[in-house]
DNA sequence: TAATAATTTTACCATTCGGTTAAATCATCT
DNA sequence: AGATGATTTAACCGAATGGTAAAATTATTA
């Protein structure tokens, strides 16, 4: 709402305006919107509860830019690597290694995106529209492999949604498969996430090469 | 707490009881834990709200009980398939069609599960205890396999998470993909789920068959 | 039928929560 | 300094929510 002047005594570097946002972020990243409490976000933000109001008008208002934030971090830049002008499996490996990747700087965010996501599916559309993102840009690049026999026949919707979820979906999961598998050690699962930044690609590429 | 005598002139078909879980479920399915309310659910229920705490004395209590029938719906039943004593290949086919299948009928299962799962991760651990499934069992299975040079070297526990994952996350992220490939078409998504059955096992076998 | 136990309902309570008001404080500009 | 506008704070409000007490009703048993 109005700009800070950077004068030279500045305490605290940030504003509070990134405080809040900061702050608001984890709480709803943590606890869900039903869950986050307006008086908690505060709190961690080191402000009053009024004085997130006055820069938010409701918890509404706070969490539709926060959400947006945090759609936009879970939806990867998949343009930029497709732009790169690489081949089908140079892309899905150039895919699944950032997207794991950065997924495991910010693992809480699959489960807050997608429960919210159910909450209020009305509000996808629209978001998804301004992502920019075309699924008929990866079809055209399918199609063409498909055509010049490289991969095997497969419906590009399948295909896409299967890449995505592999990559995602360890995420989710993760106290489900962190309890099964690896007894709940966590540095043994990072491993194993690690791992799979190039076993997903593999693993792909296997079931799609000619 | 007390039995009902099936006397004959039986008005409900279902006891109080029973309507509340029903009731119970729907509510927390749709609205999770910090969104659902307890005079929400007498309603559906059709009863009064201090009847619903006669039954369950709080809602920690009757979600619980909700938590732990979604969670053993959400967790195939995968050990009498491998009871089967088919081929791998197989096992895999049925698994897919199976679960893919049972997730349609509950289509907010995958949701709730996984959201309420990241709330309290620490009743997981002691929830997968008393499924009884041993990951061991496929270990063996696709170990025999490998040896026997049937499939690629493949670890199990990647196998088994790619297996899940290609099932289940449809389901989790399904506005998002619904939205996006299918603009919002319900039907038409349904019948790609359906599909799935079939196209995920064809997908897997192809990634580790020799 | 009378007595006893189980169930349901009405009315209510204490707390929590999102949000507001208005006063106080701080910064900026003339 | 004094005036003006931005920001922060304390105190408060009304509605909603989980939960309870006790009366009313409905079985069940003796």
């Amino acid at each position: 709402m109005v700009e800070i002047k950077n004068s030279l005594p500045m305490q605290d570097t940030q504003t509070t305006e990134q405080k809040i946002i900061e702050a608001a972020k984890s709480v709803f990243i943590e606890k869900g919107f039903d869950g986050a409490r307006m008086q908690y976000i505060a709190d961690r933000a080191g402000i009053n509860k009024a004085s997130l109001h006055y820069y938010y008008r409701s918890k509404e208002k706070l969490f539709d830019t926060i959400f947006i934030e945090a759609f936009n971090d879970f939806m990867p830049k998949v343009s930029l690597i497709i732009a790169s002008g690489s081949s089908l499996f140079d892309i899905i490996r150039a895919f699944c290694a950032h997207y794991i990747d950065g997924l495991m700087k910010h693992p809480h965010l699959p489960v807050f995106v997608l429960h919210e996501l159910s909450r209020r599916p009305e509000k996808v559309i629209e978001m998804l529209r301004k992502t920019g993102i075309k699924p008929q840009m990866m079809n055209t690049i399918i199609e063409k492999e498909v055509s010049e026999s490289k991969i095997i026949e497969i419906n590009y919707k399948h295909l896409i949604i299967n890449i995505i979820s592999l990559c995602v979906f360890p995420f989710v999961g993760r106290p489900v498969v962190q309890g099964f598998f690896f007894g709940g050690d966590t540095e043994e699962y990072s491993r194993f996430l690690e791992e799979r930044k190039n076993k997903v690609a593999d693993f792909i590429i296997n079931a799609i090469k000619k």
